[in-house]
DNA sequence: AACCGGGTCCCCCGCGCGGGGGATCTCCGA
DNA sequence: TCGGAGATCCCCCGCGCGGGGGACCCGGTT
């Protein structure tokens, strides 16, 4: 089966390279070429190809802004190719924000661009390596549990429990309930709890507490 | 320059087929095989290579395991490639936020492993395409704010001006102060706001900014 | 035995808060 | 022109909350 390659770039010079490497193959049919991000979109809605390559900086809408409007389309089935000479973050995260199946850089050898098409087809997505090593530094950190503060360590466990409770918008009553203690005895608690803490309010506390990651509601 | 690399597979036999892989090329050089997590550990500790390739699935400490060790020492310059037939999800997040240089597929080309090693060994990162996919769509729900409860729409700009202060924790004295107006004001927007968005207490404001994502907190 | 920290319960007092009213002004659109 | 929405300010009332005391019990250490 033929898949077809939709290319968008600015310089004439580069896309008359790409379809030349493109032609190397005969399971690769190179069905348009565009130099600016409008163009684009409005062919890959007409042609609907299997992948479209597009460079980042381009005139009227960059590749960034058509990979949005393509990918926005929930009807559409091309998976877009992201080429750039330069990888800054930003690109990488709107980028993949929008759903691009590739991000690579301009220097990638020529067998890997017809590689990355046929991986994007499939249904994979492939990101250079240079970036790659970035984005896991970053997700790692998305995936790290925020910093436990030292002054919780000088809570007793009981303390603790009720500081969850008063952060979930608990009244002091409720949790009495939910511990199944005397209301006056939570007053202590949260008494102490905000002392502890050098907070002023049980207001103040659920703040703090969601702001130290204490409540899990981040995916 | 010549790379060292340590294998680390229970099997034997695809050990010997991943040093034979290496053997023909002369930059690479393989300067140990272990068949366990431990062992693996120890090795890396001992001969220092530029890059382990770690089997995922490895008697006494698994290849996930080893990486956090040899990882978490500080004075580490050795970059680890993970392999594995099977491609979990939790796999992938627990190898990346371990720091790993690659997550790759034993159905990877033989040429591949070899380009992979090399992109490790010069401190990029390189993730299966299959994979890579998925931690996009990941990625960019991490990225995506957090989806706007609608009844946000029925307050007017003063009361979500108001609703930012009460999350946080601002006393109605001390948003009067803010927005230069007076307390009996406030308390006013603050009552509009409650009852619009069916909460009890500021408290449960404060709570419900936080969930929804309101508040600016994390990274 | 004496001590102390953690957990429990109790009282009083002051105040911020939230609900119930009502009022004025301005701006904008029917 | 008139109405309504938004923003502002005002009063009263009740209650939950937080601080400041004190008290008891229990399990550990000293």
């Amino acid at each position: 089966m033929t898949l077809s390659v939709l290319l968008a770039d600015d310089h004439a010079m580069l896309r008359s390279g790409m379809r030349a490497i493109f032609d190397t193959q005969d399971d690769l049919r190179c069905v348009a070429e565009v130099a600016d991000g409008r163009a684009a979109v409005a062919e890959v809605a007409r042609l609907r190809p299997d992948v479209a390559v597009l460079d980042i900086r381009m005139p009227k809408l960059d590749g960034l802004g058509a990979t949005e409007m393509i990918l926005a389309d929930p009807a559409n089935r091309t998976k877009v190719l992201l080429l750039t000479t330069y990888d800054t973050d930003e690109y990488v995260y709107r980028a993949l924000k929008a759903g691009a199946s590739g991000f690579l850089l301009k220097s990638l050898p020529p067998e890997e661009l017809i590689s990355a098409v046929r991986v994007a087809a499939r249904g994979d997505a492939l990101i250079d390596p240079s970036v790659t090593q970035r984005l896991i530094a970053r997700f790692a950190v998305s995936l790290a549990p925020p910093p436990t503060p030292p002054e919780l360590a000088l809570l007793t466990t009981r303390e603790r429990e009720v500081l969850l409770l008063v952060a979930a918008a608990c009244s002091n009553a409720e949790i009495a309930a939910r511990l199944h203690v005397g209301d006056e005895t939570v007053k202590t608690h949260v008494s102490r709890v905000l002392s502890k803490l050098g907070l002023r309010d049980r207001v103040h506390a659920v703040a703090y507490a969601h702001i130290n990651g204490l409540v899990q509601n981040r995916r």
